[in-house]
DNA sequence: TGAGTTTCTTGACGGCCGTCAAGTTCTGAA
DNA sequence: TTCAGAACTTGACGGCCGTCAAGAAACTCA
């Protein structure tokens, strides 16, 4: 098993560039958790002194507004991490994780990390790196959110969506409730928008949730 | 004038916990600029390499949305960072930043930072500790604006300023047109509410921007 | 102080979209 | 394959709030 928990770290981006010897430091320090699709990794109030790492899986991250309702904030794919606050402070969580599917998960403790971004500078820099991308996806989400109507937010998430992956066709990742906390509105919009792209001919809705992208450039200009 | 460029690397947390000596050798890096009021500090498709720091004075930062409404994302008061994602990839800015008072900036180039980070691992994570409390902010307000009414947001905001400045009565720090921005409304939808809150003897307007919280915890009730 | 500009307030109106409800399709386990 | 539960779709309705407009108030600067 030492190989494949070995992974865990190699596959991390923010362990780059560490000798294999300083990745066998990190795997000491490291606990490893396996989740079941549905399970809970981690929820709102708990203590915040871990930075978790997908090591391989999917997890959804929401969080919890004060009127109770959900918003779906990140969708972690393996390699990335969680848990940025958990750094520095005694803060409580106002989020919670939810495995997508069967999951492994490396767990770090905050004096753990501190002491491994004193000893290797790179891995400082590299958290900085991702911070620096998710931030200026916050900050692109929440102009999104206050100034977009739902329509020109969907309509600007499907042809993302297909650019990331390189296709006009692809399969939705997320259940339309999902994606409805992600986007800010509710499944009934979602169906109703996409329905009115489809009459309009700037997608194609197939079965099994996968759409088909023909206009992106029109898509685009929906209001 | 060298104490008073002294000054502004001081006053910045994240050169704290340097040696005199440290900060001089970042003084000769940084270049100062001065700002009068309402200028333009730099705008969005920037070339996004230089790292700003707010030695003296207070900058909107706004992004445009794709349809050219605009979204204010940050006040920055002194000692406050900006330009994240300056620090690591070929970028372009999506935002831009003005001036609301007389101000003064210094500016660090990318490669000069990352060279600073390097010699001094203490500034990349005190730079964590930034980013980690913005991502924190942002993930608020994110949630904040997809799922809970203007009214509420402006309640949360009214009481969230109050506390920060530890006083029931204080003034808005902006026009109510920047505040409609940053809160993903209308001037005219803020001054409603505001006026809504007043009748129902929750605050109470007075002249000059002033306002006066009389009952915090229902405020927050607001839908 | 006063004129001109910006900001703010208030009203009227309408559209977007959230909510509730009912029917349909999909999915996964036995 | 079957069937129960979940997910999705579609319709009807209503409220929040954005937009336009006009008047009031506040601020700026000579």
């Amino acid at each position: 098993m030492a190989t494949h928990t070995h992974e865990c770290v190699q596959l991390v981006p923010i362990f780059q560039e560490l000798a294999e010897e300083q990745q066998d430091t990190i795997e000491s320090i490291v606990r490893h958790h396996h989740f079941e699709a549905g399970e809970t990794l981690f929820s709102a109030d708990d203590p915040l002194d871990t930075l978790m790492i997908v090591a391989n899986g999917q997890v959804k991250v929401y969080q919890l507004a004060a009127n109770g309702r959900e918003q779906l904030l990140y969708l972690l794919q393996t390699g990335d991490i969680d848990g940025e606050a958990a750094l520095f402070e005694n803060q409580r969580r106002t989020s919670f994780g939810e495995a997508l599917v069967p999951t492994d998960v490396c767990g770090i403790r905050r004096k753990d990390f501190q002491a491994l971004m004193q000893k290797f500078p790179s891995i400082s820099i590299n958290v900085l790196n991702v911070f620096g991308k998710r931030l200026t996806q916050l900050e692109r989400q929440t102009t999104s959110t206050a100034t977009e109507s739902v329509e020109a937010r969907l309509a600007s998430y499907l042809t993302e969506t297909a650019a990331s992956l390189h296709t006009d066709t692809f399969k939705l990742p997320l259940k339309k409730k999902d994606l409805a906390t992600f986007l800010g509105t509710t499944p009934e919009t979602i169906s109703r928008k996409l329905t009115r792209f489809a009459q309009q001919g700037l997608i194609t809705q197939k079965p099994g949730k996968v759409i088909q992208i023909n206009d992106a450039d029109q898509l685009l200009l929906a209001e």
